[in-house]
DNA sequence: AACGGTTTCGTGAACGCTTGCGCACGTTGA
DNA sequence: TCAACGTGCGCAAGCGTTCACGAAACCGTT
C-alpha cells in the first residue's frame, strides 16, 4: 500500500530521479515521460513520503500558525490564510501558546516550519525577539512590529470614523469603552503587542477633537476585550455624574456586553444610549450592532501570499518585498440599529 | 546553526546513537551519559530535525485535524484536544474540506499523520469511509461511525430535558427548530454524518409523548445551524394559526436567531414566549439564554486520549481500547432567563 | 578464575526522497 | 564535417535520524 517512489519508477520504466522531477513539474523532462510517470503514479497511488523529501530537500514546506485558539478573530483570518497556503501546498501546523505556562518555546519551531503565521499576535514582544531570533520569515496580522511584515487594518482611521457616525448624529458626551488600559509603553516585556486597543482610543480621541469636543477621562472606561468586561465597562459609564449619550466600544465582543449591561439597566438601544461596536463579529448583526467591520479573511489571506513571496525569495538576499512591509487595510462602516441622534438636545 | 545530533555526539564523546536513546529516553543508557548528552545538547541548542527522526521511525507523530474552519464547536473541541495532543508531543496539521470542492481527497493525508481527529464532522459518510479505507486510525467528535472510537453527548437526553424543563414549566405547546430536516436516511452520499439534529429532534419528541403531548409537525421547523435560519424558522413558527409559547431549538446559534425574530415581533422573552437552546454556546450568557451545555472541550480532551492510545495500540492488534467505542457524555442545562412559566393557562 | 546475565555503547544499514554531475543524444551554425 | 550547445535522463551521494546487532564492560556466582 501507498508505493514508494521506486515502484513508481519501476512501473514507467525510469529512474527515481526522474520520477522526482517529473511529478514535481521541474524542466528537462521530457513530455511523453512525464505523462507515463503521472499516469504510473495515479496507479499505485503513489504520493511522496513529506518526511523524505523535506529532509532530502532542507524545507520543511510547513508553515506554524502561533494563535491563541481562543478568539474568534484569529478563525476568520485562519481561513482567508488557509485557503491560499493549502493552494501553494503546504501544511499548516498549529500552536497555542495560550495553555503552557512559561515564555513560549519558540525552539520546537527550528527545523519544523518554513515560515509563521502570527495572526492577533498572542505573544509578548519579547517572545517575538526570541522567534526573530530563529531567522524564521514570519507574518503578523493586527499587529505590527518592526522587523517583521505584517497586516492590519487602519484602527486608527476606523475608530474616527465610527465616532465621526456618532457626532453627525448629534452626540457630544461620547463614551469609550477600550481593550486595554491607556498603557505607559514601558513594559515591553509582559503585554502583548497587538497596537488595536491603543490606536482605537487614538482614533476616538482624535475624532473628538477634530469635533472641538473635550475628551472626559471619565467618559473612558475598559473592557479586556470580553463581552464580561464590556459589561463592566458600560456600567460604569452609565454610573457616572452625567453619563454619555453615546459609546464608541472598541471591540464588537465587548459591545455585546455592553448592549446586555443596556438591556439590564432598561436603556433602550439606540432611543437612549446609542452604541457603535469594532470588529465585523459575525454575531454583530444579531444584535442589530452598528459597527465597523475589518476584511479579516481579507488579512489573512494577504498575509498568506506575504508569506508565500517570503518563501520564494533568495534566503538573505534583500528583495523588493521588504522585510518590513506593512499592509493597512481600511474598513468601513455598516450601520445597523444600535445608533441614531441624541434623544433631547446635545448637553 | 542549530547543530545536528553528530555534533552532540561529538560534544558529549558518545555516539550518534547514543544521543538518540538519551534524549528520548530510552533505557540501557547509563544515568551520567544521559546528563552528558543533555547537556552537551541543550548547550548547542540542539532540536532533532523531525523529518529525519520520521523518515527513520516511520510515525510522523502528527495527527490530523479534519475540520471546516467555520463554526465555533470545532474551536472549543480543538482546544482540549490541543492541549492534551501538544503534551504528549504530537503536532497538530490542519486541514480544511470545506473551501475545495471536490469531495476531499484523503490521499494527501496517508504519509503525513498517524491519526486523524474529526470534529463536528464536516465530512459526509462516504468521506469518511474513503479516510477509513487509508486505514488510518481517528477518533470523531460529535457523531458516531460505525468503525471509528467517537466521542459525544447525550443529545438525545439533552434535548429530553430541556423540553422536560419547559414542560415542568407548564408549557403544553412546544415548538422545535431542529438542525436539518428529519430525513429519510437514505442518502449516506450526501448527508453530513452528524447525528446531532435527528438526536435532539428525537429527544423533544420523546419527551412530549413521555408528558401525553401530542406532538404537531405544525410546530416543527428547520433552521440550518445558523442564526438567520433560525431567525426565519422562528418567524415561521409565529406564523401559524396556534404558535407555541415555547420553543427548543436545537442549537444555541439558531437561538440567538429565534431570539432576534422574537424581538423583531415584538414579543417579550420569555413572558410572551419561552425559549432554550442547546449546544453552550459562549454567547449564550449575553443573550441570557437558557440552554442545554454540553463539555465541547472536555470532549476534545477525551477524543485526544482516545487517541493517544490508539496510537500507542499495536497496529492490527485488538486492543482493550475497541475501534468502535463510543463515550457519551452527559449534559446539564443552564437555566437562565429566557424561559418562565406560559402567561395564560395551558392551551 | 571462569561463567551466564545484564547493562552500556558503537557500528552500519536503512528510511525515501532530492540534487549535482555527467553522459548521450539531437540540433545548429560555421 | 565538426565543435558548441541545449535537452533528457541515470548515477550516486547525501539529508539527519532510528534501530538491529554485536562487542565490551561489569555484576555476582560457582
Amino acid at each position: 500500500m501507498g508505493g514508494s517512489i521506486e515502484e513508481v519508477a519501476a512501473l514507467a520504466g525510469v529512474s527515481t530521479a526522474t520520477v522526482s522531477r517529473a511529478l514535481r513539474g521541474l524542466p528537462y523532462v521530457a513530455e511523453s515521460t512525464r505523462r507515463r510517470v503521472r499516469e504510473a503514479a495515479a496507479q499505485l497511488e503513489y504520493v511522496a513520503s513529506p518526511q523524505a523529501s523535506r529532509l532530502a530537500s532542507g524545507h520543511t514546506r510547513t508553515i506554524g500558525v502561533i494563535a491563541d485558539l481562543t478568539g474568534w478573530v484569529f478563525l476568520q483570518v485562519l481561513r482567508g490564510a488557509e485557503a491560499v497556503l493549502r493552494e501553494a501546498g503546504l501544511d499548516l501546523l498549529l500552536y497555542n501558546p495560550g495553555d503552557d505556562s512559561g515564555p513560549f518555546d519558540a525552539l520546537p519551531l527550528r527545523k519544523r516550519v518554513d515560515a509563521v503565521l502570527v495572526p492577533c499576535p498572542p505573544l509578548t514582544l519579547m517572545e517575538m525577539r526570541s522567534l526573530q531570533a530563529l531567522n524564521i520569515p514570519g507574518v503578523l496580522v493586527g499587529a505590527s512590529v518592526p522587523g517583521f511584515p505584517s497586516v492590519r487594518v487602519d484602527d486608527v482611521g476606523g475608530a474616527r470614523t465610527a465616532v465621526q457616525h456618532l457626532i453627525n448624529l448629534g452626540h457630544r458626551r461620547i463614551g469609550l469603552i477600550s481593550g486595554e488600559a491607556a498603557g505607559d509603553g514601558s513594559d515591553n516585556r509582559e503585554t502583548a503587542l497587538s497596537t488595536a486597543s491603543a490606536d482605537r482610543r487614538r482614533g476616538y480621541r482624535e475624532a473628538l477633537a477634530a469635533a472641538g469636543i473635550e475628551c472626559d477621562p471619565g467618559l473612558e472606561a475598559v473592557g479586556g476585550f470580553t463581552w464580561l468586561g464590556g459589561e463592566r465597562a458600560m456600567a460604569e459609564l452609565l454610573s457616572v455624574e452625567s453619563p454619555p449619550t453615546a459609546v464608541f466600544v472598541a471591540d464588537d465582543e465587548m459591545a455585546m456586553g455592553a448592549l446586555r449591561a443596556l438591556r439590564r439597566a432598561r436603556l433602550r438601544v439606540p432611543e437612549d444610549m446609542s452604541v457603535i461596536g469594532f470588529g465585523g463579529h459575525d454575531k454583530a448583526e444579531v444584535f442589530e450592532l452598528t459597527t465597523v467591520v475589518q476584511p479579516l479573511a481579507r488579512q489573512g489571506k494577504i498575509a498568506a501570499e506575504l508569506l508565500l513571496s517570503l518563501l520564494d525569495a533568495v534566503p538573505d538576499a534583500s528583495q523588493n518585498l521588504d522585510a518590513s512591509e506593512v499592509v493597512v487595510l481600511p474598513v468601513s462602516i455598516e450601520i445597523r440599529d444600535t445608533t441614531c441622534r441624541p434623544a433631547s438636545g446635545t448637553t
